[in-house]
DNA sequence: ATGGTTGAGCGTCAA
């Protein structure tokens, strides 16, 4: 039995905030680091920069622009996978490897959920359709994967489910991450053998974010957050979870991303 | 009601 952190980080541009990796590591301590919105095409990846932060096993897929995943990893792993391209669009949104752990391998998702855009209707909004779509299909690709165990998710999932995961539940009902459409598409996910890791460790009345939007001047007096990042685990996991810390601190560096990085530890 | 800010990369689009 070993004990693996696994810290997830919208971290909106890799270049511009690899130096805030070093702080990430000395504050987190973490064994895997997944990142959204790299927006770093694969030819551009800063390739020095995981080793020289200890980190000598990298995944990363990235585009032109925008989106972007990428896994840093002190333990060596498996990316030969052959994981869907969702909703066909060549978007680089997910990236599924295998941990090689001592105890045995450990199946690891990183996924960047489309944000759907301003307008939470699928008829006048294509952005919020292919955003239900997406959801919609990795609910099924998992379903079908029955007796899935020993597997891990993060990332930003753009979808605030719980009426504590918001800073309003009753004046983010029509506002995109937060519309019931959207919890119920992330509810069914759930179902298809998930367990919420970071509710698992605060109770859901209790507020619980990670983004803050830069268009408040001052986001922790305000504090109109939303809980867009997620770390969920198979139920086989569940009995190894020992902690959780969403790293607030982060959202006051400098040129920092609105995304905080949040970290899970537990036995496997 | 609608604005507010940031990044990529040079047009605006995406968030």
């Amino acid at each position: 039995m070993a004990s693996l952190r696994i810290a997830t980080w919208n971290i909106n541009s890799l270049r511009l905030r690899l130096p805030l990796l070093e702080r990430l590591v000395a504050a987190l301590d973490p064994d895997v680091i997944c990142l959204q919105e790299t927006k770093v095409p694969d030819e551009l990846f800063p390739d020095a920069g995981p080793p020289a932060l200890g980190y000598p096993y990298v995944a990363r897929k990235g585009m032109k622009g925008y989106n972007g995943v990428a896994i840093l990893s002190r333990i060596p792993l498996v990316t030969d996978w052959d994981a869907p391209d969702w909703c066909e669009k060549g978007d680089c949104r997910h990236l599924q490897v295998a941990l090689l752990l001592p105890s045995g391998p450990l199946e690891l998702h990183d996924f960047y959920v489309p944000a759907g855009g301003d307008i939470p209707d699928t008829e006048a909004n294509p952005k919020f359709a292919h955003k239900l779509a997406f959801v919609s299909q990795a609910t099924d690709w998992f379903a079908a994967r029955t007796g899935l165990r020993r597997a891990v998710l993060v990332g930003d999932l753009n979808i605030a489910p719980l009426e504590q995961d918001v800073w309003s539940h009753k004046q983010l009902l029509s506002v995109v991450s937060h519309t019931p459409i959207e919890v119920e598409h992330m509810v069914a996910w759930q179902k298809a053998g998930w367990y919420d890791a970071l509710r698992h460790f605060v109770p859901p009345e209790e507020k619980l974010f990670t983004w803050w939007s830069y268009r408040n001047k001052d986001w922790r007096l305000s504090n109109r957050g939303r809980r867009l990042d997620h770390v969920w685990v198979t139920p086989d996991l569940t009995a190894g979870l020992r902690s959780m810390t969403v790293l607030k601190d982060a959202r006051d560096w400098p040129q920092t991303s609105d995304h905080v990085p949040v970290s899970v530890t537990l036995d496997v």
